[in-house]
DNA sequence: AATTTATGTCAACATAGCTGACATATTCGA
DNA sequence: TCGAATATGTCAGCTATGTTGACATAAATT
């Protein structure tokens, strides 16, 4: 082994107290946030890996089940992707038949996505284990605690910018 | 344009209605952390862009910061990634002064990594942002409403396995 | 002395993001 | 009616970050 580079010796000057909430910044919730969305995640990801499918392929099938017949455009702008990223795990979905396009009814260059029975089922399996997670994470906490928990997550969200107001 | 495949007419079964809570899940809440967690990393990532790393390097620098001293097996641990990943962006960091290493004191095959001040400087730049984030979204909340986000959060995450009980 | 442990490193690969460029069908405006 | 704008698709190549497998080395342990 070389293990090349620093050691002690090499008069680089270290920092040994470890950065703490003196510093005034929350450190705990960062963490916590951290830690919690990478289990909150790791549930599908064990079923995704059964499929062959990714987290990308997640997120389509679950907002196209959300909200079947949303176009192309709509899904980029929530998953906040390019069309190209887009285009390979949506392509995949297709040709499995989990999802199927309909070309819009007023404007027929869109293509609108929709689940099939296939695609349901997947998106259910996948929000199940979150659900029961969710459900346990919240066991014990009042109806006023769970709402300050929607809030506190809503509030961490960026406002939409030029949804449909501002005229 | 090709646009291969399925369309009304190519008899696929299409579901129409959403995917709701009806289902028996909580939909609401898996959205919810699915936007936070993707802003609440924004913030970060948009500072990592301009100096050249990316959230693997945010997240090094982090704990570094967090645990000075930590081992290389410590730190493999927490991020739940393998030792060739993390290879990659800690030689980056430690080539450019984020990190140091020092040999383990008790034990030498160790290398026990400890942030600069110029490691520290990043990791307070990239933890502002997200802390002001989150005292915005708990603003408003009460002290017993703020305890049961906590909660919640701690509450969604795995239980650590063996960490130093059953003997 | 042999083995285990902590760490490093090389090579190859997969996923999922990105940019840029270009094609096609459709709609819309002058 | 024609040209521009729009919605979508697609090709090619790049990057970041994860993975496995195999092997090297220094130090500790037995």
């Amino acid at each position: 082994m070389s293990h090349s580079g620093a050691t002690k010796s090499d008069s680089v000057e270290i920092l040994e107290h470890p950065m703490g909430e003196a510093d005034g910044i929350d450190f705990e919730i960062i963490e916590l946030l951290f830690f919690a969305y990478r289990d909150f995640i790791s549930d599908p990801d064990a079923i995704l890996d059964t499929s062959g499918f990714g987290r990308a392929h997640h997120r389509v099938v679950h907002f196209v089940n959300r909200e079947p017949g949303l176009t192309v455009a709509a899904l980029l702008d929530t998953l906040k992707i390019t069309k190209q990223s887009l285009a390979r795990v949506l392509k995949q979905l297709i040709d499995s038949g989990y999802i199927a396009q309909v070309a819009g009814p007023e404007d027929r260059r869109q293509r609108r996505l929709f689940p099939t029975a296939k695609g349901r089922e997947l998106a259910l399996a996948l929000a199940r284990p979150q659900s029961c997670r969710i459900a346990n994470a919240l066991k014990g906490l009042e109806e006023s605690e769970r709402t300050a928990v929607k809030t506190f997550l809503s509030g961490m969200i960026n406002p939409a910018i030029g949804s449909d107001a501002a005229d």
